[in-house]
DNA sequence: GGGGAGATTATCT
DNA sequence: GATAATCTCCCCG
């Protein structure tokens, strides 16, 4: 559907910051397997800590496509991580998911059956997901996506982003601090309501 | 339940 | 040749 197309490009033709923030209490499916977004980074051209800093690489250049596409990576040569592509290399790293849909799928996928770690990580959610190389640079409007805003409007919080070495004085990552589900708590100091 | 080591490979310098 | 937007397991208490 062209409408479904236009829309998506417009929910993600915005500051990734602002999407980033956006994006928690959206639903996110692959082949019917997914749940609520309750955790999320932002990586933007200007960021040292974004693979799109140093302009299109083979690696990072679905993060210069359209607003909307998918982009999949290799995490530490393990992982797969995924991440939503708003406008010319910026970028929404997907953290954490409430799983609602596909419980059972998500289960025979993950190793670990621990049912609050399912989703809670970019690597976990992933594999949960059945998300790959397969997935990158695909567009979220299309199948096997599905995507629903949902905005929530108070009880998200920032706080700094993990896992990275460079510009971590930058509050760009955001969740729901309450929930079980995160891949890590939001620390008590320094977080701020958003 | 918390801290630390090791896994494992594409990507970029 | 070093690094990396991570995860799991093992040890300790």
């Amino acid at each position: 559907m062209a409408a479904k197309r236009e829309f998506i490009e417009n929910y993600f033709n915005d500051d990734v910051v602002a999407v980033a923030r956006r994006l928690i209490g959206a639903q996110f499916l692959v082949n019917h397997v997914g749940g609520t977004i309750i955790e999320t980074e932002a990586y933007a051209p200007d960021d040292p800590a974004s693979h799109s800093f140093r302009g299109p690489t083979p690696r990072s250049r679905p993060m210069f496509g359209a607003p909307g596409t998918v982009y999949v990576y290799r995490s530490y040569g393990v992982h797969w991580c995924v991440n939503f592509v708003c406008r010319p290399g910026n970028a929404v790293l997907i953290r954490a998911l409430f799983p609602t849909d596909g419980i059972e799928h998500m289960i025979e996928r993950r190793a670990v059956p621990d049912r609050r770690k399912l989703c809670a990580g970019p690597g976990r959610l992933t594999q949960a997901l059945g998300i790959d190389l397969e997935h990158n640079e695909r567009p979220l409007s299309d199948l096997p996506f599905d995507f629903a805003p949902a905005p929530v409007e108070s009880g998200v919080i920032a706080g700094p982003r993990i896992g990275i070495t460079k510009a971590t004085d930058l509050a760009w990552r955001f969740g729901l601090p309450d929930s079980k589900y995160l891949s890590r708590p939001f620390t008590k100091n320094g977080p701020s309501a958003v």
